[in-house]
DNA sequence: CATGAATGAGGCTTCATTCAT
DNA sequence: GATGAATGAAGCCTCATTCAT
C-alpha cells in the first residue's frame, strides 16, 4: 500500500522520503487526469506538493518515470480495493459478485479518483514508453472482471454472447461514466443515477433482471 | 466532401483554397485524436498536410481557430452520416432504427473516425474556448439517438430503467470501441465483434432478446 | 511636386501608375510617423491603399525602397513649402522672414504632417541603409533656416551667440511641439499657442524683444 | 545603483539576483533608446546581458514587464539626479536654479543615458500597456522643472509669456540636442556647446542676457 | 536535501518577400 | 498588372532538465 519497492532499508525515518514521494504521485495522478499527459507541467506538480521543481529529481529522475510511478500507484490502489471486495463476499452468488465489483468501481470513481478512466482510456497521445504500464493495468484490471464472469457463465448464472465484447461495454460504460456522475451536484440524484448504472451494466450479463 | 460557409462565392479554382482547408482540417481531426489538443502541433499538422507552417496561417488564424473548424467538421460529418441513416430507414420498428445508428456510428468510428471517441469524450485538458463546441457536439449527438429511444420507449418496442443512464452507457460502450476495435487486424473477427457489440447494446434497452 | 523621377515617358496614361505610387507613399508617410519604421508593416500599408500586399512590389521593389521614397517626398514636400514661404516675402526684414519660416513649419506640422517630426528626429532604431536620406533632410531643412539667419545676423538683425547651437534648439522645439499641438482638441488654443511658439523661438535669436 | 524593491530581504547572496536584473535593465534601457521598442529583441537583451534568452524569465515576465521595469528605472534616476541638483543648492537665486537644472539634465543625457530623450519622446508605436508609465514620466519630470520656473517668475527673476510653451520647448531642445552631443568627437568642443546651449534655453526664460 | 539559476529544444505567430496564375 | 498562395527567418514564450550552492 506503500510504494513498492521498499524492503532494502526495513524502517527508518527516511520514511519521510515515502510519504513526499506518495505526496508527489499524488498530485501528479491528479493532474494526469485533468489535464493528461501533456498539459501536466513539473511546475504544476512542484506547486501541488509544496516544493520547488527541482525537488522533484530526488524524487524521480526524469517526468516519465514520475507518470510510471503515478500508473502504478494508481493500478495497485484500484485494484487493491476491487480484490477487497472479492475477499469480503467469497461466498456470495456470482451475479451479486459482479455486481458488487461494478459498484465498487464506480464508487472508487466518483469518490476518490474521479479521473482514472480518462488515463486509462483507450486514448493515445501517452508516449510510447508507457504503453505498457497502460495495457498492463488494463489487463489485470479486466481479469478481475473476467474471472468473476466467467465463473458466473459456468454457473449458468450469467448469460453473454461474447465475454470479449461484453467485457469491453462493461469498460466504456465505466470509464464514461467516471466524470459525468463526478459532475453531478445532487448527492441523492448521483446515488440513484449509480444503481441504475450498475443495473444497466448488468443487463449486459444477465438475461431476466431483477 | 462538406465543407462549411460554402455558397458566398461558388465560383471556380477559388475550390482549391477549400481542398485545401479541408486537407488540413483532416490531418487536425487526425492528430487531435491520436494526441489530444495539446499534442497536436502545428508543425506536424503542416507536415501531413505537405506545407509549410506559416502556409497555415493563411487557412487558420490560430491554432484554436484550427481546432473549432477540425471540431465543427467532425460534428457535422458524423451527424449527417446518422442522419441520413435514420432517413433511409423512416419506416422501420423503432427497435431496427436505434440497431441502425448504432451499427452505422460504430461504422463510422471504425472506418473513417477511428478516434472520434477520444475527441468528445469528457476529458478535460482542452482550453475553456473549446468546451461550448464539444458540449454542443455531445448534445446533438445525444439527441438523435435519444429521440429514437423515445419514441420506441413509447411505442412499448423499448425498455429501460432510465433513459439518461442507458444513453450514456450507450456512449461510453462506442466511445470506448472505437479504438479498440480499429486496432484489430483479421477484418472478420472485426465485423463478428461488431455484430456481437451492437447486440450487447440492444440489451440495454430491451427486455427481451433476440 | 509629383515624383522625381518623371521625364522619361513625358505623359501617358500611366499617370495611374504614379497617381498610385503617391497613394502608397502617402499611406508610408503616416505609418511611419505613427509607428516607426518597425512599425510599419507592408500589411498596414497595402491596406491603407487598398491594394494587395505583393501589389507593392510593383511598385517598390523592397520595404526599404519605399520608405526611401516616402523619406523623400516628405522632404521635398516640407522644403518646398518652406521656400514658397520665403520667395512669397523675399523684401522682408530678416527677422520676419525667420518669423515666418518658424511659423510655416509649424503649420506644416499641425495640418499636414503632424508626424514629421518623429521621422528625422535624431533617433536611431533606423536602418543604416536610411541614414544618408534623413541626414541629408535634415541637412537641406537645416541649410533653409540657416541661410535667412545668417543673413540677419549679418545684418545686426538677429542676435545669438551660437549659431549651431541656436539652430539645433529650433529644430528641438519644432520636433518636440508636433505631436503635441496636434494632440490639442480646442483649435482656438491651438492657434494661441503656435503664436507663443513663434515667439518662444524668435527669443533665441533676438534680444530685444516685441 | 538605486534598484528599486529593495528591503525586502536583506539579506546575503540574492544581492546577485538584483544586480542580474541592474545589468538587464542597463542593457534594455540601451536597446530601447537605440532601437525603439519594436527594435528591442528579446534576443539582445540576452546577448548584451550574457545570458540565454529563456534566462530573461526569471527575471522578467515578459517582455513588456522588462520594459516597464526600464522605464521606471530610467525616471527614477534622472529624476533622483535631477532633485539632487536642487538639494545641493537651495538657496540660490531661482535663475541659477534653472541654470543648474538645465546643465544637470544635459550631463545626464551627453553621460549616462544619451538616448533618454528617444525614448520618453511624444512619439507613438509604443503599446498602450506603457502610455501610462511614459506620461508620469513626462509629468515629474516637468513638475521639476516648473516648479523653479514659477518661482522663478513670482520673484521676478525670470519671465516668459506662456509657461507651459516654453517648458515645451525646454524639453523639446533638450531631446533633441541628446544625441547630436552625444555624437560629438571632441570634448572640448561638447563642452563649449553645453554651455552655449545652456545660455539658448535660458533666454527663453529671462529678458536681459548674461 | 533543497533550491535558485540557467538553458536547449521546441511551440505559436508575424513579417518581408517570392512565385504562379 | 494584380493577387492568392507560399515560405524562411525571426520573435516571444514555455518546458523538462541540469548545475552550483
Amino acid at each position: 500500500m506503500e510504494t513498492v519497492e521498499t524492503g532494502e532499508t526495513p524502517t527508518r525515518l527516511s520514511r519521510r522520503r515515502e510519504r513526499r514521494k506518495a505526496e508527489i504521485v499524488r498530485v501528479a495522478i491528479s493532474l494526469l487526469a485533468t489535464s493528461g499527459y501533456q498539459g501536466m507541467g513539473l511546475d504544476d506538480v512542484a506547486d501541488g506538493a509544496d516544493i520547488a521543481k527541482p525537488t522533484l529529481y530526488h524524487y524521480f529522475s526524469s517526468k516519465d518515470e514520475l507518470v510510471s510511478a503515478a500508473l502504478e500507484t494508481l493500478s495497485n490502489n484500484v485494484l487493491n480495493r476491487l480484490i477487497a471486495v472479492l475477499d469480503d463476499a467469497p461466498g456470495d452468488a456470482h451475479r451479486d459478485r459482479l455486481r458488487a465489483l461494478v459498484n465498487e468501481q464506480i464508487r472508487i470513481m466518483t469518490e476518490e479518483y474521479p479521473e482514472v478512466g480518462t488515463i486509462f482510456a483507450w486514448q493515445t497521445s501517452w508516449p510510447d514508453m508507457h504503453d505498457e504500464a497502460r495495457k498492463s493495468m488494463r489487463r489485470r484490471h479486466d481479469a478481475v472482471f473476467r474471472q468473476v464472469v466467467v465463473a458466473g457463465l459456468e454457473a449458468g448464472e450469467l448469460d453473454c454472447a461474447n465475454i470479449d465484447v461484453a467485457l469491453q461495454c462493461l469498460h466504456g460504460i465505466i470509464n464514461n461514466a467516471s466524470i459525468w456522475l463526478s459532475q453531478m451536484k445532487d448527492s441523492e440524484q448521483t446515488l440513484t443515477t449509480q444503481r441504475d448504472l450498475v443495473s444497466a451494466v448488468m443487463r449486459i450479463f444477465t438475461t431476466e433482471h431483477s
